[in-house]
DNA sequence: TTGTACGCGTTATCAG
DNA sequence: CTGATAACGCGTACAA
């Protein structure tokens, strides 16, 4: 029951100084006397004081919060994201605000807007709707913005990207070193820059090894497990021979698998199957899952610290691409 | 660049009125002349006003917004709850802000404080640390306090449980109708009533059926994919004969299957196996998981709507535990 | 029905 | 080095 809030009135009182020392204690502001700060922390002890966190924010016009938007808040991707992210922020003393997208330009936008409206200090965006306008536009009103796997021209240092295009190429050009030619690929939105960069470097694999690109072996899915099991049984239906799939993420591959098992196909032996981010369940699955690894918490390292130099008006290093690494596993095998 | 901020102030000289009076039509008051409503309004649009978050929740001592801690901001269990209670919230105005518990007792501590300074009108704690009188004393302390997964009398109705006794015996139940009788299990960590109830089940279930409790079948782990799997090793180490797992979450029960693969042991040919919660991964994975399903997105919903309830000063629906649901897949079969 | 004026808890700008 | 006191932007009894 005893809730009257302390403010920093009765501190100020009970340590016989002005409201405005207490708060040049709280503050570490240099020069005031040892003794007097001494006096004001055992008085703020002695009453338990905790500031306002509203009357500061509104008095400084900063919340010490920065603003995360990720496309879902289930999943191993984004959940890896944002266990970093939180963990960096709350040692430096800032929350973290987590809102989810969900991949429509209309959330996205109102999950932006809502952040605004709670003046984050800086937001670290995951987004695929929102145009390089937009983006731009929201940065410059002060607002600064980390993008995670965007590329922006004007904003290039602000953009972590990984390097989809080279991870793609080395997944097929794997597929294709163990013998494969017939590689089929299932690929994410193609509004998003992942899935297309991945299907780029797709190409260019089967380009540099001189096997003809086939559209008919190339699917657009979204990047999750039902959706991998159905562009499969797509693909199966319609006939097309292949001997492995390429997929633009862990989940659709894990979907992939089933559809291949329920059509009496066996991964590998019938199939070779290689998906990517490497999420943490592809070693114990069965087959264990070959994939291209994505440093997620290396990702969402990097855009919280990002984030805070821009807070801070710090120098950002420059722009960086985050480098995919290849798993091998037991779902690949030489045809 | 154009960043003036446009307050109440502008909007009121704007419509030629009070600032009062703009407030009321902010805040839907009743008696406010329709014209002069409506003159505010365009002034609003006019002028693209919003209304400081800060300034508000400082007046009015209430911040639109609620606390869920979860146990961790990763994995598809507390990834749904999210899911869904962020929807709720939104819907209905409030914000969600989410904090991990990280199972330990003093980042849980310092998460609940965090959220308790930044005045959340309420909050959703999916809790193992914090004690019943800590509970009881924060929810008495004007923050309200919906709770996943405990059971405290004193404030039974703000408790969403799930029937883990029953659906630790039913899942056993299964296993013993399936002919085993060597059953072990490997729980969750003592110290969660979830874990304790499912193991609770599954004693009853043994001694319904008049098999004796073995202690050396019964392993404690820590919920997820590692601990699953090394507990599976020792337990194969042991050297005790079983023919079936009954795994207090599928997280465990996945590392569990990988750990019997190793050993040369087929599931469910050799050793039937059996999750809980029942995580949207299961019917993908090979063998097809047999679990219990906890319908996580119903917990999330109820304990938003509960929260919301809370809020308002609305009387609750009566306590309630949601039930769980055999389902039925591959990786169980008769001895 | 509308306006006045004060309060919310801090910070920031001056004097002193 | 410290103390008044005016912002900060909005809500709300109280008057009118």
């Amino acid at each position: 029951m005893s809730n009257k809030k302390v403010t920093i009135r009765d501190v100020a009182a009970r340590a016989g100084v002005s409201r405005a020392t207490v708060s040049r204690v709280l503050n570490d502001f240099p020069g005031v006397k040892p003794a007097l700060r001494e006096r004001v922390n055992q008085a703020m002890d002695e009453l338990g004081f905790a500031p306002n966190y509203f009357s500061q924010a509104l008095a400084k016009g900063r919340s010490n919060s920065i603003g995360l938007m990720v496309r879902s808040l289930g999943g191993y991707f984004f959940g890896s994201i944002m266990v970093e992210v939180e963990e960096v922020l709350t040692k430096k003393g800032f929350h973290c605000m987590v809102c989810s997208g969900s991949g429509k330009y209309e959330a996205e936008r109102a999950a932006v807007d809502f952040m605004l409206s709670r003046q984050v200090d800086a937001m670290i965006l995951s987004t695929d709707c929102l145009s390089d306008e937009e983006l731009i536009k929201i940065n410059q009103s002060g607002t600064p913005v980390v993008l995670i796997s965007r590329d922006i021209e004007e904003i290039r240092d602000q953009c972590i990207r990984f390097d989809d295009a080279t991870g793609g190429y080395n997944a097929t050009q794997h597929l294709i070193e163990n013998g494969h030619r017939d590689i089929a690929t299932v690929t994410g939105p193609m509004t998003n820059r992942d899935a297309r960069s991945r299907l780029q470097g797709y190409r260019k694999a089967l380009e540099d090894n001189d096997i003809p690109y086939r559209p008919e072996l190339v699917l657009e899915s979204n990047f999750q497990v039902p959706g991998g099991k159905q562009a499969t049984e797509k693909l199966l239906a319609a006939g097309h021979k292949f001997s492995a799939v390429f997929y633009g993420s862990d989940e659709m591959a894990i979907g992939g698998v089933q559809a291949l098992n329920q059509a009496g196909l066996s991964v590998p032996d019938d199939v070779s199957v290689i998906g990517f981010e490497d999420v943490p369940l592809n070693e114990f699955l069965k087959p264990q899952m070959s994939s291209m690894r994505i440093p997620v918490s290396d990702i969402g390292h990097l855009a919280a610290m990002r984030a805070l130099s821009l807070v801070d008006q710090e120098p950002l290093d420059s722009a960086l691409e985050v480098q995919v690494e290849l798993m091998e596993r037991e779902s690949v095998i030489a045809t």
